[in-house]
DNA sequence: ATGAATGCAAAAACTTTGCATGACG
DNA sequence: CGTCATGCAAAGTTTTTGCATTCAT
């Protein structure tokens, strides 16, 4: 269960920690920003501040529990890390995100990087798309 | 000169949108924050309000004078639309901004999104760097 | 017990908005 | 002149931080 993930992550166990968890765990739910977990703890009547959210999430994120995505508009979202690594594409009409993954862009991504002297540490890659017509 | 570009563009030929229009226009920068564009005003001696600033570049977004990128440090940089796509590079050390493009990559999006059933309208592609040790 | 974690409120950073004044056409 | 644009300050958003208190081990 949850305890042991936290233990694995050199987290205490606490009260936060494991009901934030267990929220990202048991939901279809794939995308959570801080406030979207805030507002699931608040239905489950439990008493959290925000400020420990952004904490918590922060650090499952170092541990390697979550992904962050910061979208364009300015806010970050959450996502249970499946250690396979993947992109977004959004469909603009009906706001539907669909997960893909390309290695020969992450290999060219590296490149690219490298070419210029640099070492990639991360990168975003959206696609806005329409379904065909 | 701006002020033609301007009345293409609908808009009327004020100080500010002349002035900021002006700044994008001769200088070797060539990403600003709303905030660079308000410094560069000062240094001008031009009172500007900072709030201005930004309904000027989001006017011109609009206009498609220039282009809007959201980072991910949650702040927007905006550039001269000249027509030619390409994507960044963000140096997560010193902040300095890198283009590149790349036909591979631009291919390969295309042929994801075809694969999915849907047309690729746009993207955004950034990738996080540090300078090689 | 003791150091880490939490909640609260306040601060930060960036951007938008309300409103009275001033400028453009 | 009638709008539309501006400046200022105030409010909004999202996220972080300081600090006293509480909790896990």
């Amino acid at each position: 269960m949850e305890n042991s993930q936290l233990k694995k992550a050199g987290l205490k166990i606490t009260h936060p920690r494991v009901k934030i968890l267990t929220i990202l765990e048991n939901s279809d739910k794939r995308h959570w920003s801080a406030e979207d977990v805030f507002k699931e703890l608040m239905l489950s009547g439990e008493d959290v501040g925000i400020a420990t959210v952004y904490r918590v999430l922060t650090q499952f994120e170092s541990a390697g529990i979550v992904t962050r995505h910061n979208f364009s508009d300015g806010h970050s979202v959450f996502e249970l890390d499946h250690g396979e690594h993947h992109d977004h594409m959004v469909d603009l009409d009906s706001g539907e995100v669909v997960e893909f993954m390309n290695d020969e862009i992450e290999k060219i991504q590296h490149a690219i990087a490298d070419e210029h002297g640099y070492d990639l540490v991360d990168h975003s890659l959206v696609l806005y798309v329409k379904k065909k017509s």
